[in-house]
DNA sequence: AACCGAATATGATATATGTCATAAATACAG
DNA sequence: CTGTATTTATGACATATATCATATTCGGTT
């Protein structure tokens, strides 16, 4: 069972998006105002592609799939996003649609703020707009280094790369908990949750990793990160 | 030969960014000051990826090749940019790098401006700040389609795909000059050339499209459209 | 404990796509 | 105009990767 606890005030919360550092009180409490929080159990929606984005949507607590829904039901897991983040997608500034779904891996909260109040905030406080504009540009950033691994590397670099990002970016420790199935890796790595099974066993067979259904420990993370780097 | 036509100032220039409109004549005279132009002959690069990102560019004339240098010297091509477009891509505001590179194709007139002026007046005008990011998200937008286009497409539905992207982003026509080798639209399509020759061959033979190596018609835009979706 | 559906694992096979070799066409410099 | 380099074109072959079939393990429920 879980407790949420309950945010207070956007004033004294510890687990919000970076950039409300750049709000002041008055702005804060604008904000506070216009707060609604939400909670999700595993497997939930919280957004889901091509509905209409009203909301800016920051995790609080958990751990969450952004994933695209391609052709013929084809999914594309972009990344996973913990508590500080910023869910929006660039969709919002354009057409104003989710242009990626994300659902609760784990238990999650969720804190909903009207995009109405966020422009008024961007448009009022330059420091906010520059931490705005830093925000879709790191997102961007990462998104076309993806690209480039997804078309540039073969599968074993691909499923690599996806460990070291669980390992460095996710769980900070060469240890951790496999919180997607084979099938959801696959997503992420563009390749068939066959594929994903061999690929693991070979590495495990190699003494890069020792894995289990829900569980990674890296053995040999130099190796690794060749095989990520050489594709 | 070319005659640039040389700016005399942004306030009467036509070919600028369209944001530009929502700055003040101040706000123009200030950027005016701070402007350098520079043409580039065909081939000629204009962005390189990894240098220092000191200046926003932007295209007055002609047409240029937006693309990543990935793994094994091997380029993806993102795009193609025409007049009226920021070059600049997201390092800018992470890391201060371009994180793509930019070529000429055609001869190209571009305008530099330091990035410093344009930091300024986006934390000084609202509007502009909130056209800056209507800019990166409508970029960044389109990157997340072109990831599903490039992983999820078959080689047939991602040529199509780039076919339409010159005949209705481009050149607004049915019939058009190909302006990159077989080569580049591999490196547009992720695939090998011998491939891409192989599939123009077919849609040829299918009178899907009429082609040489330098010029493009299409004759039954409901096939391709239906190849290109149907990936 | 016994069952059931789902996830994982493994092998056989099919397919998309890249690579290599070579020929034909084209652009281009002298 | 002629020879040379580059691009385009085509065929044979190699390989990465998906698909399909089937066994096995696992988590949860009665």
């Amino acid at each position: 069972m879980y407790t949420d606890n309950k945010i207070t005030s956007c004033e004294f919360c510890s687990r919000c998006w970076a950039n409300f550092k750049n709000l002041s009180s008055e702005e804060l409490e604008l904000v506070n105002k216009n707060r609604y929080e939400a909670s999700f159990k595993p497997s939930e929606i919280i957004i889901k592609q091509g509905s209409p984005s009203s909301n800016a949507i920051f995790l609080l607590s958990g751990l969450a799939k952004v994933y695209m829904e391609g052709y013929a039901g084809k999914n594309l897991i972009l990344n996973l996003a913990e508590s500080k983040t910023l869910l929006a997608g660039p969709g919002v500034h354009v057409n104003s649609r989710y242009c990626y779904s994300v659902a609760a891996i784990t238990h999650v909260q969720a804190c909903f703020i009207n995009f109405d109040v966020i422009r008024q905030v961007i448009s009022s406080n330059p420091g906010f707009a520059a931490g705005f504009i830093e925000d879709l540009s790191g997102k961007a950033l990462r998104l076309h280094q993806k690209v480039l691994n997804l078309t540039q590397k073969k599968m074993h670099g691909r499923l690599a790369e996806a460990l070291l990002y669980f390992s460095d970016s996710i769980f900070h420790s060469d240890e951790f908990e496999m919180v997607l199935s084979r099938q959801e890796l696959g997503e992420m790595t563009n390749m068939a949750k066959e594929s994903v099974v061999r690929i693991i066993g070979e590495f495990e067979n190699e003494n890069i990793i020792q894995a289990t259904p829900r569980s990674v420990k890296i053995l040999d993370r130099e190796k690794l990160l060749v095989i990520s780097e050489k594709g």
